[in-house]
DNA sequence: CCCTGATTCGC
DNA sequence: GCGAATCAGG
């Protein structure tokens, strides 16, 4: 495989959105994360954040002026619609990135919370999708990167937990962690 | 161990 | 120019 301009400039364009190169290696394919690497500095568009290494991590959430009053805990209501992206892809919508958190002054008691609950739809499909390829994995198979997210009656024999391989820094799978922790911001956006 | 990007250097 | 190997870090 050679970089034709088309493919430099998928590269371009997803390493500009944010893509991480392995990512950007299994679009292209053809190619490993190194290449993609390689060829980004050689383009000479490497910069994107001042530091080096860590960009799967989430990032905490910046201590901005976020701390507005109850209203900013309202935050979106979850929404699941993606404004303008006409992704011909299969994937409907990027993991989740940025948790962000509304920083609540000390002091403040808590607002009640909303009724921020009903998970997105999308998440749910997602899970019901994943527990069929789901390890089912016994208590005592569990490691740590093993998603943990537990499935069927405990007190039946019909337990088990997915096991997929767990998302970085959580104890659950992708599709798992989708439902545990709502987004409530959908959208990736990176803050650094 | 999983992952990330950065750099080096033989090709 | 290319990218595997290596490095450095989360």
């Amino acid at each position: 495989m050679s970089w034709t301009d088309e493919r430099v400039e998928t590269l371009k364009k997803m390493w500009n959105e944010g893509q991480s190169a392995s990512q950007i290696a299994k679009e292209l394919g053809g190619v490993t994360r190194n290449a993609v690497i390689g060829k980004v500095h050689r383009l000479g568009l490497s910069n994107r954040v001042g530091g080096a290494s860590g960009a799967a991590t989430e990032e905490a959430a910046p201590a901005a002026a976020a701390a507005a009053p109850a209203a900013a805990a309202a935050e979106a209501p979850a929404e699941p619609a993606a404004p303008a992206e006409p992704e011909p892809e299969e994937e409907p919508a990027p993991p989740p990135s940025a948790a962000r958190r509304a920083i609540i002054p000390a002091g403040q008691p808590l607002p009640p919370q909303p009724s921020q609950n009903e998970i997105s739809p999308e998440a749910l499909a997602k899970v019901s999708e994943v527990e069929k390829s789901a390890k089912k994995l016994s208590l005592m198979e569990l490691t740590e990167r093993t998603c943990k997210w537990p499935v069927g009656d405990p007190a039946t024999s019909n337990f088990w937990f997915c096991g997929l391989p767990v998302q970085q820094g959580k104890p659950y799978c992708e599709a798992h962690v989708g439902v545990a922790f709502q987004p409530m911001s959908s959208r990736r956006d990176r803050k650094r």
